[in-house]
Formats: structure tokens, sequence, C-alpha cells
DNA sequence: TCTGGGGTCCTAGGACCC
DNA sequence: TCTGGGGTCCTAGGACCC
């Protein structure tokens, strides 16, 4: 299906996804507070992936730091992610719901976006519920919204398991008085340069006049904004296949990496499955990044584009190691990532980029 | 409390060219 | 001797999301 805009946009999320997995698979741990991170262990840096909610009721969220969280609620399960057995799981879940004669947009392991076109949008929505529950054991909840916007903000008045749906008729009465951080893609750092403004809600924001947000933001960004305090985007659900623009692997140290020697080699490894997942693709690369994270937390990125599109992992090595040339000697790290952007199929490596911002 | 990993897009400044 | 204006490419960093 091209992609259009559908009168009705269904976002569907799954309620603690690797968590419920886990306990699918087993199910002496439903009702315990179960907790997906890292390799399982408290002791390591890692964080957080996904909190039951009985983990959550001790306020335990995603991004906190294991120790901490473990600390929180000392008889919690807390397990690896493994992340082959939630690939397998969500597969099962899009095809699901694909099933369905709807076209799905895949946003991540567990959330669609579906499109609607008829007149019975939460009849639909209980389907696509019965339907993953039936192939899956899996719940979850459904936002229904007249664009993709309010159907993403739909479905956090859902959970667990529910249906709701958000319209422009609705829109303010259920959004006006909230924080703009509840905004899907206003994160902190937006939300304190509004409140410099005295934007401090929703409401606030829409009414905002447009010329001061674009003195804020700049010209995409500034309208951007404004249109999401009032709801407005697009209804555009575009269900063909995912094409990534880049691969990256990167890794924290449990401890950190203190001489030359054990960065270069830590570098090689990274290098060596960069240039597994693009080849993976077939997709040569034109662009190569470095990031080096300094001990205690200070986080530099380099990046170079490479004379031509290669699938040589000689050829990325050698551009990662002439990045690596630059790094501080003698300062510990922390982390190092190494990041690859390919061609786009069907382009020389120069086309223009279709915004995502301007399209979801 | 001490901060993962894999992605995307936007902005800004400098270089370079006409 | 002091110095325009616009366009494009490249790189670094920021912000956000799952």
């Amino acid at each position: 299906m091209a992609p259009r805009a559908y009168p009705w946009v269904l976002h569907v999320d799954l309620d603690q996804f690797l968590a419920a997995v886990e306990v699918l698979r087993r199910p002496e741990l439903a009702g315990r507070p179960v907790i997906v991170g890292g390799r399982g262990d408290p002791t390591e840096r890692a964080v957080v992936s996904t909190a039951s909610y009985e983990a959550r009721e001790h306020g335990v969220r995603s991004g906190m730091p294991l120790r901490i969280a473990a600390r929180k609620v000392p008889d919690a399960v807390l397990l690896p992610v493994d992340h082959e057995a939630y690939t397998e799981v969500s597969t099962q879940v899009m095809d699901t719901l694909r099933g369905l004669g709807m076209p799905a947009e895949v946003l991540g392991w567990d959330e669609a976006f579906l499109g609607y076109d008829g007149d019975d949008p939460v009849t639909a929505a209980r389907r696509a519920q019965e339907a993953v529950l039936a192939a899956t054991r899996l719940h979850c909840s459904v936002g229904i919204g007249d664009n993709k916007i309010r159907a993403k903000t739909a479905t956090g008045f859902g959970k667990p398991a529910g249906v709701f749906r958000l319209t422009a008729d609705t829109w303010f009465d259920v959004m006006g008085e909230r924080p703009c951080i509840d905004l899907w893609g206003v994160g902190s750092k937006v939300s304190r340069r509004l409140a410099t403004h005295g934007i401090t809600t929703v409401a606030e924001l829409a009414a905002t006049d447009p010329g001061l947000l674009v003195g804020e933001f700049g010209p995409r960004m500034g309208p951007w904004y404004g249109d999401l305090g009032h709801g407005r985007g697009s209804a555009v659900v575009d269900d063909t296949p995912w094409v990534a623009r880049g691969h990256s692997r990167e890794t924290t140290y449990q401890h950190n990496l203190t001489t030359a020697e054990e960065v270069a080699a830590a570098l090689q490894e990274l290098v060596t499955q960069v240039h597994t997942d693009t080849e993976a693709e077939g997709r040569p690369v034109l662009r190569v990044s470095l990031k080096v994270r300094y001990a205690p937390f200070f986080t530099q990125t380099r990046s170079t584009k490479l004379p031509g599109p290669t699938r040589s992992r000689e050829e990325i090595a050698g551009a990662i190691l002439a990045l690596a040339a630059g790094m501080e000697p003698g300062r510990e790290v922390r982390l190092l990532g190494v990041r690859a952007e390919m061609v786009m199929p069907g382009d020389g490596g120069s086309a223009e980029r279709t915004p995502v911002r301007g399209r979801i």
C-alpha cells in the first residue's frame, strides 16, 4: 500500500513489553517485580530497559541505573536483556497486526501505527488487542487519534490494556493543562527553554506566538513545537519497510580502558561488528564516526566522510583509527562507539532527505 | 543515584566558491 | 585597505525516542 493519510490512526503499544515476554516464558514471575536491564547484574554499569508494573510501583523507571533499581526493590527479579527473544515476539506481533488488513508503520519492538478507514475505530482497536492477545498472550493498549500525534498521546491514557480516543475536539480538555514535557518530542531541555518564556502547559504552548518559537528554536523546530501544542500532525501511515541510514555499536566498559593498546583492540572489535551489520545489508559505507566517552562522563564525537563509498572493513578501520589518533592520550575511557552511515538505496549518497519531523 | 545501546533529525559555524 | 552576499558542503554537538 502506498503511504497515505487515514481518517483514523491507531497507535498500538504493548504493555511492559520486555517484562511481559519474560513472564510469558516464566509464569512463576507473574505478579512479582521484574526488572530487565543489562546483563541482569546490578553491580555492573547498566540501566533498566523495562520494569514490570509491580516494580514501577516502587519508583523503578526505564533508564535508571540497575544498581539503584535493585536497591529500591530488594526482592525484584533482575533479568538480562534478551534481544533475540524480544525480536522474535515482536515479529509475531507485527505480523499479527498486518494480518488485520490495515497498514502498519512499525516504530520499534513494541509499537506500531495502524491506518483505519472506517467509522468504528474503537471496534478496530479492540480487534487489534484481541488478535495480539490470541497470537502472543500479550496485552497492548491502543490510542485512537485523528492523526499520529494524538493517537500516540492517547495510548498513555489507555494503559494498561485499554483503548482511548483523542481528537481535535478533545485535545485541550485532555492535554491543555498538562506540562509540555508530556508531549511526544518535548524532553527536559526543550521544556526548560519553554519555561524561560513562561510557557509551562500545552495550552500555553499552543497560544504562543509562532514568531517567538521560531526565534527560540529555529525555522523548522519552532513551528513544529507550536503544532505539537495543538496536537497537530500528520495522519499518513507508511508501511513501507524501514531502511536504516546507518549502524552503530558502542560499549560502556565495566572497567575504564587505560592504555592505547586496549583502545586499539576495542576499536577493532567495534569496527568488525559495525562492518558485519552493514555487510548484512550489502550497502556501502560513506561516512564513519567515532564516539569517545572519557571518564568520568565527558563525551566527544568525531566523524569523517570517506573518499568514496566502500564495503572494505580495512578502509573503515583505517578511517576510525585516523579519528582515534586525535584522542587525548592518558585519559581513561569509559565508552567507545563506532558508527557507519551507508549509501541509501537508489541514491548516490547525496540525495535530499525526507524529514521525519515534517512527516509524522 | 551516577548515568546503556541503537537509532533519527536539526542547528550552527567554518570553509570554500562565485 | 578593508571587506558583500549567497549557496553548498562538511563536521560537531544537541535533543529526543524506544
